[in-house]
Formats: C-alpha cells, structure tokens, sequence
DNA sequence: GGTTTACTTTAAAACCGTTCTAAACCAATT
DNA sequence: AATTGGTTTAGAACGGTTTTAAAGTAAACC
C-alpha cells in the first residue's frame, strides 16, 4: 500500500468516502509496518508534517477505519479504575453494556507460550479481560 | 472480618490511620464476599445508606488502601483507546511509563481452561495485556 | 490534658482524552 | 450547475480522575 490511488480504492472497497482527511490519515497508517495510534499522538506527527487535521476528524476516521474493519481497537486504561477485594491472581469478565467486572475464578485457566519481555523490563502486571455483551 | 474494631485493627495494621471515613469505607469493602467497586458507586451506594463522603476522599482511601494491599486494581478502559494496523488476533505489551504499546506476535501464545460465558452474553473481544515497566 | 505536628478530608477547580454541536464544507448524484 | 447528504471543523460539553488550598482531625509530645 503506498500510492493515494491505492489508498482511495482501499476506502472505496471499505465503503468509505475517500476524503482529503481520510486520504491522507490512511497514507501514514496503511503503509508499511503494524502501527498501533491514538488520535493526540497522530495529530502530532501530522503537525510535524507541517498540516494540520481537528482531534475530532482524526477520532473520526479512526472509528469510520474501526467500523470497517481496517483497524483494530485496542482498549487501554489509565484511566477508568475499578479496585477488587479479590486479591488473589485472577481474570475478569467486562459487561461493555454495564462496566460490570465479573471474577474468572478458575484455578485451571492457564496462559502459555509468552515470549520473553523486553530487555530491562518487568512485568508489572497481567491481566485477560473478556469483554462480553448480551446475546443479540 | 465485621466489626469496627477489626477494621481498625486492619487498618493499623497496614499502617494506615483508622480515620472515621477509612472506617467506613473498610466496613463496606472487608467484609462479606469479593467486590468490585468504583469511587462513584461506592458514592451512591453511601448516599443511599444516608451518608455522605467527598469523591475525592473515596479516591484517596481506594489509592491507600491499594498501596497497602488490601484491594487489588483493575484497569478497565472505556476511554483510552488506541488503534492497532494489526489486525490479527494477538496480545499486547503495555509500557506503562510511556503508554507505548508492543504487539505479542506469538501464535503460540494460547490460553485455557477458560470457564464458560454466563448464559445470554457474547464474547466480544479477549485481550491479555502484559503491564510491563523498566527495570529498577 | 493541652499543644503541636503531620496527615486527612473537603468542595471546587483543573485536567485530559473523548464526544457532541452546529455551521461551513465538499464528494457524489442528478 | 444544482442538489443532496455525508464530512470537517472549532469550540463547547462531558465524565472520570487528580489537584488545590483551607479546614479538620489523629497521633505524638510535653
């Protein structure tokens, strides 16, 4: 993936308007290797291009990408904390409708084959979440 | 654990200073079984009991009481969202120093034991998420 | 016991990433 | 070219969390 034109018939295919903006975001996104972005960090570095695009039509784009199936979601938190009077080690299921945390208590459930960390790390912590809706 | 008295102890224990709120707080958290609790349920749930403590006192003591290890954080994310090019199945690596995520590529990660899903609900998406932070 | 000291609580403001609003804009269709 | 409906934009709004600075209180000291 590398010219406008293949990008445009990207979005095109994706049913998606190919826009200047969208043009644009894909060039840096759908071009050589894996990328994981977030909209401030993107605008930064459109800003670096000496351009500039609104956080709201980068968020925007990301979501009608999302929808479409050219990106992936990743869900980090900082932010939106729960605390647990389970201190034991364990994982959780997410209702995504409601935020509610259920515990997977199972001693049997076992995670393998984890690369090695990055040199000069330490695992701070681990953590598996399902999150799972209501059946439609 | 029930009464206020063991709470106190509790929390002398944990070199914590047994103040009137950390008191409370600790007889709706330490006692009965595993809770997953927000600052702003445990804040209504306090209203309803006709009571009233300041959210960010509710903040305070839940970061206490973590540090003291006697609940364990959760982090659950609705807000911070990051958008991955990968788009295949895979874990993830999080700095959480600089928030920089780090594809697991590994298809021999894999996973078991997982309990069934309760009844009605749908997996929407399964991620493992390796907090990782520099070594000291 | 009264005083000092350091920690805690509080309301309100600040913060920060994200979403909403409403007007201007522009791609697609006619 | 004109119309239509999706898109972009700046700025306001939002919601969970943290900070601020003043008032309050537990602990330590005499």
């Amino acid at each position: 993936m590398s010219s406008d034109a293949e990008i445009i018939d990207l979005l095109k295919a994706s049913g998606l308007r190919p826009t200047k903006q969208r043009i644009f975001l894909g060039s840096l996104l759908f071009v050589g290797k894996n990328q994981h972005v977030s909209a401030d960090k993107l605008q930064l570095q459109i800003r670096e291009l000496g351009q500039k695009m609104a956080l709201a039509t980068i968020y925007n784009c990301l979501h009608h990408f999302h929808k479409a199936g050219l990106l992936k979601k990743v869900n980090v938190a900082n932010d939106v904390i729960m605390f647990d009077t389970n201190l034991s080690y364990h994982h959780h299921f997410l209702n995504v409708n409601t935020g509610e945390l259920t515990d997977i208590n199972e001693e049997a459930v076992s995670i393998e084959g984890l690369p090695s960390l990055p040199d000069g790390f330490e695992t701070e912590s681990m953590e598996l979440t399902i999150r799972v809706k209501p059946q439609i």
